[in-house]
DNA sequence: AGCTTGCATCGACGCTTATCGATGTCTCCT
DNA sequence: AGGAGACATCGATAAGCGTCGATGCAAGCT
């Protein structure tokens, strides 16, 4: 019981196409897909990803919205909890990465072909 | 201004990771995700990929799963509005088919590696 | 014509969620 | 110690969404 985070168990599931996901896969897999299906948390991850060494602290990311901080909080609490993002404190800074395995598992699942 | 279905718009970005989504971007990808997001939905997919012709009637589905037949199709019409899913009516039925190139291109949004 | 079957639409209800302002916590600086 | 800045949490509100039963519509059968 290592506790997995979402996008953790979403990994262990064969591509859409290939055989029909089971009630409980899906039920596992939803919540990773539903984090990544709001605007707002879409650019944050864009955001985080094509940061400078990969990763941003909340200050950066506050600044390219025009939304409140505790909203932009709440987003990256959603997409660190599913296991889609990083979080790191150095002093006074949050930071956050992405994990490309998180993103590579969900893509895989997604658009695995046949092949 | 051929009316295009939202994953086709949704097609024309760069990689998640590359560079940042544009608002109007996040804004266009963001309602694709979100009919993926629910387990219902993402079975539905699931199931009729992999059916025999990699299409199925209304009926076939109805039967996998524990919710009304309203439910069912209306969840059918979120993936087809989205253009996830073909709809082809055949005499009485009703057949669903995905369409392989927009599941792969979310998939190349979301998975596009730096490579 | 009338009935039956397959699917879509409608209206309603309850739950989830995006957003906000206010507040709390922690760290750094003076 | 005290103040300031960065971020998280809380409580409230409004909008969105999944689900249902009831109904509508079209196609095939008797």
């Amino acid at each position: 019981m290592t506790d997995l985070s979402p996008v953790e168990t979403a990994a262990c599931c064969s591509p859409l196409q290939r055989e029909p996901l089971s009630r409980e896969q899906a039920e596992r897999v939803a919540p990773v897909l539903k984090a990544m299906a709001d605007p707002v948390r879409l650019r944050l991850v864009s955001l985080v990803a094509s940061h400078k060494g990969g990763e941003a602290c909340v200050c950066d990311l506050t600044d390219a919205f025009d939304l409140s901080q505790p909203t932009i909080s709440h987003h990256l609490k959603v997409l660190h909890e599913t296991g889609l993002l990083d979080r790191t404190k150095r002093g006074t800074w949050v930071y956050y990465k992405v994990r490309p395995e998180a993103l590579a598992s969900i893509a895989a699942l997604i658009g695995g072909a046949g092949a």
